[in-house]
DNA sequence: ATTATTTTTTAGACTCATCTAAATTTATTT
DNA sequence: AAATAAATTTAGATGAGTCTAAAAAATAAT
């Protein structure tokens, strides 16, 4: 069975929007996530249905079968690993990654990922922080918390972002702070819960409940 | 002005068919190429040529424009490129890359391609011996000739090929000769122009002049 | 529990790239 | 140069993926 380059975006996305509870994506937050119209994804929704890849009643939402999300998984897996490849081995920058990825994700050639995941040493993250599941699918869970759930001083590991937008990815890499890099909660104010942090020999940063929302971090040795 | 994959791919098959002398590509000879009806590139063609992409005259085949012929050439550019990567970096065998590369040649963003070109080291050749252009399209020519319009017993380097078949390189790979080997004509046979060549210490291989015709060499030290 | 609102689906139309079958033009024979 | 063959184009149809507008179902509000 071939899946067109469209149905493969469609399949992504329902992945993306489902929850672990086993509630069926809505028509219209596929037609947001991608900016189709509600009918264009009802149509579609017949079709993937027909395909076995998702589990569609009217009106209820959609569901992923394994098959379909088989493949979500894998062209997930595609798109980090090309993201890996593009800073690691071209020096893009974290924030020009994604579009390029998102092409490179539908290049069909299993041995062509077998070989890529080889040259770039079987990485488990990509570069936002994001597991990279496995040939087989399975994802390396590294258990990590938004920024705003931590509420003690302590030495902080940042391993990745919740928010994947270019601008904020644009505002970390201004204050200093890239994958994998370490720094120290120095502050947190009770007034509005914003934190002060120190990145490197970096002066204070201020950083918002809200946007310490969208920073995945580790503490550090735990 | 956005050119769709299919678009592309109608573009290189014209840059491939043109000759030098200024004849139009016909109607059937891309037919053949792209395994499409004629009526289906005849309306392809009136496409093209409302974007300005070709010069086309009904009946009288079809020519590629500047602009045409530019973008034919970022696409070669960008096939050999991924030739280079796909053999170099992840070890792929000749005969195996150019399926993977059809697909790699598409991918839209030219900070890719001048940063792949970068970590390549700018190659000038890609695996099968074909020039590589360079970013303002521009071939570095490398004048070989065809085995069989060698009449000398000479040193050779072998730097390309004619026939670019999967069984024809799988049979080149199979005698011992890849891309810049050197090797000895031995004997020419003048009753059917065949050769006996020596690659390195193997034994001696027969090969008949039409397969001669498709092996590109350079005479060693010229 | 009816009404109003939102969400989703259906119906019909459009574009892109393709096809088959028929018509037309060009090239080749005799 | 007329007849035949080959190449090319036109005309009309199809499937994939999308759209708009209208109908139907589900949800929320009074």
């Amino acid at each position: 069975m071939t899946i067109s380059l469209t149905e493969e975006n469609y399949i992504k996305a329902i992945f993306y929007k489902s929850n672990s509870n086993n509630i069926g994506v809505s028509t219209n937050s596929l037609s947001n996530h991608l900016k189709n119209k509600a009918s264009s994804v009802t149509d579609m929704l017949k079709k993937l249905a027909d395909k076995k890849l998702i589990r569609y009643k009217k009106y209820k939402g959609v569901l992923l079968t394994l098959k379909g999300e088989k493949i979500a998984i894998n062209i997930i897996r595609k798109h980090r690993l090309w993201e890996v490849f593009l800073m690691e081995k071209l020096n893009f920058s974290w924030d020009q990654v994604h579009d390029i990825a998102e092409q490179l994700e539908h290049i069909k050639s299993e041995e062509l990922i077998k070989r890529l995941d080889s040259f770039l040493g079987k990485p488990t993250l990509d570069p936002h922080g994001d597991p990279i599941p496995d040939e087989k699918g399975k994802f390396n869970e590294t258990k990590s918390i938004p920024l705003n759930e931590c509420k003690i001083l302590k030495e902080i590991i940042f391993i990745g972002v919740k928010n994947h937008t270019i601008s904020f990815l644009k505002y970390l890499t201004s204050i200093g702070l890239g994958i994998g890099d370490k720094f120290k909660i120095e502050a947190i104010n009770d007034f509005d819960n914003s934190y002060q942090i120190k990145v490197k020999k970096n002066n204070l940063v201020f950083i918002s409940n809200d946007l310490a929302s969208n920073i995945l971090i580790k503490i550090k040795n735990e």
